[in-house]
RNA sequence: GGCCCAUUGGUCAAGCGGCUAAGACGCGGCCCUCUCAAGGCUGAAACAGGGGUUCGAUUCCCCUAUGGGUCACCA
């Protein structure tokens, strides 16, 4: 049974950087029919931030990354933030000492500062049996630290391969805290075992400090996970992506109008590839042909153009109704005129935008016709002029006039209005672009004349069109 | 600086010893078309450099360069 985890820290907002881990994490779950577990890492309590922890769940359940056991929900390995596991980790630390794998350290920050090292002395490893009972006895503050052998380790990672340290480079690192709190390291491996996961995913940052990890197995005698190391996410200046740098939470990337499922379709992505050339996808679809094995190694850069066009990818998906749904708010607020119905707006837009926020200026002259100038009527390619148009709108009037309303449609518009042309001998163009002009009185608009006076309904056609004979009557 | 990792068009990327080196975004052109989009077709654009290994290297090895990561009582 595979069981991978997220293990976020609550200390601010969301992260593509970690989001995009998480993603990774549920799709190796998932694909392999495995769980998903979330775990709060909140060992560092001077990190805290309020409503972090919400950010978190409110962010796995926007985007649909749904975990099987977790805060709140529990599960058989609970509990799952880490300050509640506190009590845990200190026998396990001393299993460690018992077996002279780790030993306690009184040195005081201060004391390591002045003696200025590169790595930790082992100072305290020489301390006699009877020195540490006794300072022990005293409360002492103490630290525990991990004995690092020497020799080397080599670990496999699915997507970097075999890589090998030295132990000379790693240094005794801290177990246990002066607070009693396990660092981050230490807290990691003993939940990640005690919770059975198989599959340890995270960022490359990591990759160094695996054989930490692996000396810790080791001692334990405990199985070595399935480590799946992540390539970097980077700005695009080609930096680490980072708040202070001002690159975009999921939060973020919400307020600038992408949609949740484009952006987890797009980060899916970065660092991954599909086997075939499709690049939609849902999370049920990515879930179906996630593989670690399409995982690249060299680290990507976050590209919004790219984003943008995802985005309006999954918007022209969207079923009508829900896309419908979704602009409403946006429609309403730009179009308080009556006589048009928002729902055929939806439609007539939905295949034109990237962004919901794009649809005000598109649709604004529907609301209200702009003051336009007669020159709009002038179009070379349409081979439209001043007296064309003219000519044409003054034909068409009494046209749409006679037309019953019940027959005022798409199809019907358009042949009358062709019709009509061709009795004064112009082209299709010449008689449908003033027409288009007159009802929308801007170079371009979503949909044809025709459907324009769909649109607009014939009491606003009419208008409008008696608006442009009068303009082209002063010029 | 030591150690670790990476390096295919501007970006995401396929490739896993022999290919005219895919595809996508973006950019240009054309077609379609009742304007604009959408859609279809198409163009420009890449194997960081140098040595090997091999009949043959984008692919394997080494060096260099560049970029990144890591060296905390942070995760």
């Amino acid at each position: 049974m595979v069981r991978t985890r997220f293990a976020p820290s609550p200390t601010g907002s969301m992260h593509i950087g970690n989001l995009r881990t998480a993603l990774y994490e549920y799709l190796i779950a998932k694909h392999n029919g495995g769980v998903f577990v979330l775990r709060i890492e909140d060992t560092d309590q001077n990190r805290l931030v309020d409503g972090a922890m919400n950010i978190i769940l409110d962010t796995l359940k926007i985007t649909g990354l749904t975990y099987d056991e977790g805060p709140n929900i529990g599960g058989n390995f609970g509990p799952y933030v880490q300050s509640e596991r506190k009590h845990l980790y200190m026998p396990y630390a001393k299993e460690l000492v018992d077996k002279k794998q780790a030993y306690y350290c009184f040195c005081t920050k201060e004391e390591l500062e002045s003696r200025n090292l590169h790595k930790y002395d082992r100072h305290c490893f020489n301390l006699s049996a009877t020195e540490i009972s006794e300072k022990l006895a005293n409360n002492v503050p103490f630290v525990i630290r991990q004995l690092i052998p020497e020799g080397s380790t080599t670990f496999t990672d699915e997507i970097f391969g075999n890589i090998t340290i030295e132990h000379a480079e790693i240094e005794d690192q801290i177990l246990i805290k002066s607070d009693g709190m396990p660092t981050y390291n230490f807290a990691n491996v003993v939940d990640d075992h005690t919770m059975e996961i198989t599959h340890v995913v995270r960022g490359s940052e990591y990759l160094t400090s695996t054989p930490k990890y692996n000396l810790l197995y080791k001692a334990f005698g405990w199985e070595i996970p399935t480590y799946v190391h992540l390539p970097l996410m980077l700005n695009e200046n080609g930096e680490k992506l980072s708040k202070r740098r001002g690159d975009a939470s999921f939060q973020d990337l919400l307020d600038m109008g992408y949609l949740p499922q484009a952006i987890i379709n797009y980060i899916a992505f970065l660092g991954w590839s599909s086997p075939d050339n499709r690049e939609y996808f849902t999370l049920p679809e990515l879930v179906e042909v996630f593989e670690i094995k399409n995982i690249s190694k060299a680290p990507s850069l976050f590209d919004h153009k790219k984003l943008a066009w995802m985005n309006g990818e999954h918007i022209k998906k969207l079923p009508t109704e829900d896309f419908y749904q979704l602009a409403l708010p946006t429609l309403k607020q730009a179009i308080k005129a009556n006589f048009v119905d928002l729902a055929a707006i939806a439609n007539i837009v939905q295949s034109r935008i990237a962004f919901l926020h794009e649809i005000p200026e598109l649709v604004d002259f529907i609301d209200t016709l702009p003051n336009y100038e007669t020159a709009l009527f002038i179009h070379k390619k349409m081979k439209t002029d001043l007296e064309i148009s003219q000519t044409a709108l003054k034909a068409i009037l009494p046209v749409y006039e006679n037309l019953n309303e019940s027959t005022w449609n798409n199809e019907t518009l358009y042949n009358a209005a062709v019709e009509c042309g061709k009795s004064l001998n112009l082209k299709n163009s010449q008689i449908l672009w003033p027409i288009r002009t007159a009802l929308s009185g801007k170079p371009s608009s979503p949909g044809g004349a025709s459907e324009l006076c769909e649109l607009l309904g014939k009491p606003e056609t009419i208008r409008r069109i008696n608006i442009g004979i009068a303009k082209l009557g002063e010029s």
